[in-house]
RNA sequence: GGGCCAUUAGCUCAGCUGGUUAGAGCGCAUGCUUGAUAAGCAUGAGGUCCCAAGUUCGAACCUUGGAUGGCCCA
């Protein structure tokens, strides 16, 4: 008797069970999953049953092949892949192409390094491209991999990349259709270019960082008669021409310049000043003759202070008159022998310099327009690699930062420099070997962005398009609006070729349609490699000529296309054919991409079908460190994503990537991973009590929502708000949003539902029906919670769907073969509902809250008369919600319809040691320790 | 230097069109539980809502100016 008065009933429970372990071990796990996915085809056959149904298409953007990806990459990869989960679970045919951008500098720069090569003329094309070729693959490949492992869907194994002779020939299918439009054509122009690479750069491929220039102020000397003419101009009574003589009433300023007048302009780059052919001052702005110490200096009033330093003070202003009444003057040039104009430009500013800027058009593409605008000769007398030609004259031969040093002494020895010092500025580099870059006017080829109306079209075709965040559209239209003419030709080897041609006869360069048809046609049968060995004759038409002189003698030109405009084309490639439709649906990259890709891409799209390439935009934001500071590889604060997946594993970096509003920046490190890690634990353990729950439920146990217990049908219906919430969510492209609701979800169904489940699933007999109940709603829940998370956390949710009993998963036999789609739901229903579940969590908070614990109290409830009909419904649910051992409830018509007070004392009975419940014993005499019930389900059990 | 964006608890973030004592999760503290146990539950302490001025009966929210950080451009 005192043996069953101590016995420990622990052994006839129905305790949680299951395989789905507390410990994620996920960098160990994940690598598995993703063979299984492989494997068992998930991603294509969830395709194939979706089909028939509506396309959804998401264009990658895509990555360079060059490097590792790093944390940057991982939250932009991760959120496609969501977004395209997302669309999949929703039953759309989401095709997922993922690509590669393959050619371009940076890798035949990487691959030069690899091969030892310091100049790229030393390697015969065809054997670099090859080389290019293998360099380009292996990064490929490991990003390739990088991207599986983080557990993205798509098809990996037939991504498009730039390099394919069918991606070739649809480059070259474009600028085809781009020529036969005359929107292409060939210039020269001041471009930016880069010396050390030696070829142009786009505006895309500039980065400013911090320079040290020397900061030079230069006399521009005048001759005797040039004095004369400007005399008579701040007379006001001459003109610029000199036709009107000289007044002789008017004192003239010279005799107080006995040492001669000069314009004083001032410069950064004095290896730009052999191209010097002008001085351009502002229209509106005041000029002013100083005089100091015998000579005379011109330049803007409004700077004379800055500008002449310690010996404004002892300057004296003798005249003044605007810009535009000295346009039309010329000086000296300091040191060679010609003259400089003086001319009007509206670019000039008033707040650095002197107001008269050197002004070099082969050098700037401000000084261009100018030198255009005014019929300037264009010099250029700096050669591909950044020395000085001929034409520089003395300085002939010399590399152009270096010549800065001697030009400023030559002009120092010449009395024609009036100051010098250093000077940090902002200045252009090359993205990628980091050099300064400068602007040469050499002739290149250029999408000509206001034939046709193309930029004006593009704005208009980019106002048709959503945008999120959606400031996105003003800043994709200043991007067009402000984009000058685009250089898409490269003086380089890896790329795709342009294939125009070079008449021997009259020197005209022809880019035409016919012959770039031609070339697509082969490059897409043997590769664009074929350019480089193939005689030009195999591109030309029959009996072509030379549109400008008639003769029939052609040679190729060796430029290969710039790879925005490669990868400009991309949605050309992927969509539009294979049931693939265009536009895209989405598109979704970083910030920078404004400039870049979105630019190109509906720049091409616009250019040859009028429309924008793609229907929504999404910008993702920067990730940044901890402090919010930059992560930069070449400073090492860069994290690599297949570092970071070794470490935390790639759920939980997916989950951080749903913790942040990855519209805005972002911050990434240990010490955020940590804090979404515990997070992790959460959702992962209460996935586990769930699971851990089904254990014995057949098929054929599984009670349908109408037989439920109340309690458990309102916990249904609390799954499907959340599901309904979160998908409605992620349509709205607000996946923090979805996080923040998952994790409320999942915290209210554990602290309220869950321990009310603890007592009927534990100590009840197998067989029961409120078990059963209980088990069915779980089983539900589960599916449901583990479908609406599968986006985001796929492995975990993967993992846990085949912790499912096999039975219960029917024919799902991946989450990813599950659905959103949810019992249509009556949302007044539900609404009420989810006010009952608040007024029962309000009621258990009050329990918890109180000195009494869980099964010793008793509870009693007077409720206003509406909220007593509502729990009354409950039955003996209500207690279970409670955690309490007896309950009473009362209507009590003098409290508020929705009111209730508790009282909350000591329950009656003892406790039974295997219930806990508070209860009346004794009345099993072999069990004499256990309640009516407790008893009779032992017997059953032991029988 | 210009444009855009951000700034709310230690951290990640909510706060709808301005309206009582500004919320959640994580962390922290305390207590309970020890039949989800390297778990679970409850309670609590944390905020000059970047700063300043203005509009308003009333401002985290609107206006202006500034600070810090980020992106893009020059």
């Amino acid at each position: 008797m005192s043996e069953q008065l101590e016995r420990d009933y622990r052994d006839t429970l129905r305790l949680p069970t299951t395989a789905f372990p507390m410990k994620a071990e996920l960098p160990k796990r994940e690598p598995l999953r993703v063979a299984w996915w492989h494997e068992e085809r998930v991603y294509e056959r969830r395709l194939e049953r979706n089909r028939a149904n509506a396309p959804w298409v998401l264009h990658d953007g895509p990555p360079y092949a060059n490097g590792e990806l790093h944390m940057g990459h991982f939250l932009n990869m991760v959120l496609k892949d969501m977004f395209v989960k997302i669309a999949l679970l929703d039953g759309k045919w989401a095709d997922f192409v993922p690509g590669w951008d393959m050619h371009g500098l940076p890798i035949e720069l990487e691959t030069l390094k690899h091969l030892g090569i310091k100049d790229f003329h030393a390697i015969d094309p065809l054997e670099l491209r090859e080389k290019c070729k293998e360099r380009a693959l292996y990064w490929l490949d490991r990003q390739r991999s990088t991207r599986v492992r983080m557990g993205t869907f798509g098809h990996f194994e037939r991504p498009y990349r730039t390099i394919d002779p069918t991606f070739e020939a649809t480059i070259v299918e474009t600028l085809a259709e781009l020529a036969e439009k005359q929107q292409i054509y060939k210039g020269l122009r001041s471009t930016l270019w880069c010396v050390h690479d030696e070829t142009a750069l786009a505006e895309a491929e500039i980065e400013y960082e911090q320079k040290v220039s020397p900061s030079i102020y230069v006399r521009f000397p005048l001759t005797p008669s040039q004095q004369e003419q400007l005399a008579s101009v701040l007379r006001g009574r001459g003109s610029a021409d000199g036709k009107m003589p000289p007044d002789d009433a008017v004192p003239s300023v010279l005799p107080s310049v006995p040492k001669g007048v000069s314009f004083l302009i001032w410069t950064t780059t004095p290896w730009t000043l052999p191209a010097n052919v002008a001085i351009a001052l502002r229209a509106d702005a005041t000029y002013g003759l100083y005089e100091i110490e015998g000579e005379g200096l011109v330049l803007a009033t409004a700077l004379a202070p800055s500008a002449l330093g310690e010996r404004f003070a002892g300057a004296r202003l003798l005249a003044t008159t605007t810009g535009e009444k000295l346009d039309g003057l010329f000086a000296r040039h300091p040191f060679l022998e010609r003259d400089s104009a003086i001319v009007l430009a509206d670019y000039v500013d008033l707040e650095t310099g002197t107001g008269a800027v050197h002004t070099a058009p082969g050098h700037g593409a401000d000084d261009f327009e100018t030198g255009i605008k005014y019929d300037l000769p264009i010099l250029n007398p700096v050669n591909a690699s950044g020395h000085f030609t001929d034409e520089a004259g003395p300085y002939a031969g010399q590399f152009i930062f270096k010549a800065n040093k001697q030009i400023v002494e030559d002009l120092r020895a010449s009395g024609l420099l009036w100051r010098a010092h250093e000077y940090e500025h902002s200045y252009p580099h090359c993205w990628r070997c980091r050099n300064p870059v400068i602007f040469r006017a050499t002739a290149q080829w250029f999408i000509a962005m206001d034939q046709n109306r193309l930029r004006a079209r593009a704005m208009e075709a980019a106002g048709a398009v959503a945008y999120t965040p959606e400031w996105g559209e003003m800043r994709l239209k200043q991007m067009l609006e402000n984009h000058p003419e685009w250089c898409i030709s490269r003086q380089r080897t890896w790329g795709t070729p342009i294939p125009a041609v070079l008449c021997t006869g009259c020197g005209e360069s022809i880019l035409d349609p016919q012959i770039a048809r031609n070339a697509a046609k082969r490059f897409g049968e043997a590769g664009a490699g074929v350019w480089w060995s193939d005689p030009v004759t195999t591109y030309l038409p029959d009996g072509f000529v030379c549109p400008s002189c008639g003769k029939c003698a052609f040679e190729k030109e060796k430029n290969i296309v710039d790879i925005w405009f490669e990868s400009g084309v991309t949605h050309f490639a992927v969509l539009g054919h294979g049931g693939v439709p265009w536009p895209s649906d989405l598109v979704l990259e970083g910030g920078d991409q404004y400039r870049g890709w979105f630019r190109s891409s509906i720049v091409t799209a616009v250019a040859a079908k009028n429309a924008a390439p793609y229907k929504h935009v999404v910008k993702n934001g920067w990730v940044n460190d901890e402090h919010g500071r930059p992560m930069s590889k070449s400073k090492g604060t860069g994290i690599d994503a297949k570092d970071a997946m070794e470490k935390w594993g790639a759920d939980v970096l997916r989950l951080w990537a749903a913790s942040v509003e990855f519209v805005d920046d972002v911050r990434f490190g240990p010490n955020v991973v940590e804090q979404v890690g515990r997070v992790y634990r959460n959702i992962r353990n209460r996935i586990r009590f769930m699971l851990s729950n089904l254990d014995g439920l057949a098929p054929s146990d599984v009670v349908t929502r109408d037989a439920m217990q109340p309690l458990d049908a309102l916990a249904c219906s609390v799954v499907d708000a959340c599901v309904t919430d979160v998908k409605g969510l992620y349509d709205r492209f607000d996946i923090h949003g979805a996080y923040l609701r998952i994790v409320e979800f999942e915290s209210t169904m554990s602290s309220l539902y869950f321990d009310a489940l603890k007592d009927p699933l534990y100590s009840r007999g197998l067989h029961d029906g409120r078990r059963r109940s209980a088990q069915s709603a779980l089983l539900y829940a589960v599916k449901r919670f583990l479908t609406a998370i599968a986006p985001v956390l796929s492995f975990t949710a993967e993992e846990a769907w085949q912790e499912i009993p096999a039975p219960l998963r029917g024919d799902e036999m991946s989450v990813f073969d599950s659905s959103f789609a949810a019992v249509s739901i009556d949302r007044d229903a539900l609404a009420d509902d989810l006010a009952l579940w608040d007024e029962l969590r309000a009621l258990r908070a009050q329990v918890a809250g109180s000195a009494v614990r869980d099964f010793e109290a008793k509870v009693r409830i007077e409720a206003g008369i509406a909220l007593h009909e509502r729990l009354a419904r409950l039955g003996d649910n209500l207690r279970e919600a409670l955690v309490v051992s007896q309950c009473d409830l009362v209507a009590a018509p003098g409290l508020k319809d929705d009111a209730a007070t508790l009282e909350i004392t000591n329950a009656d009975g003892e406790k039974c040691r295997r219930c806990w419940k508070f209860r009346l014993l004794g009345g099993d005499a072999d069990h004499p320790s256990l309640c009516a019930e407790c008893a009779s389900v032992v017997r059953v059990l032991e029988a």
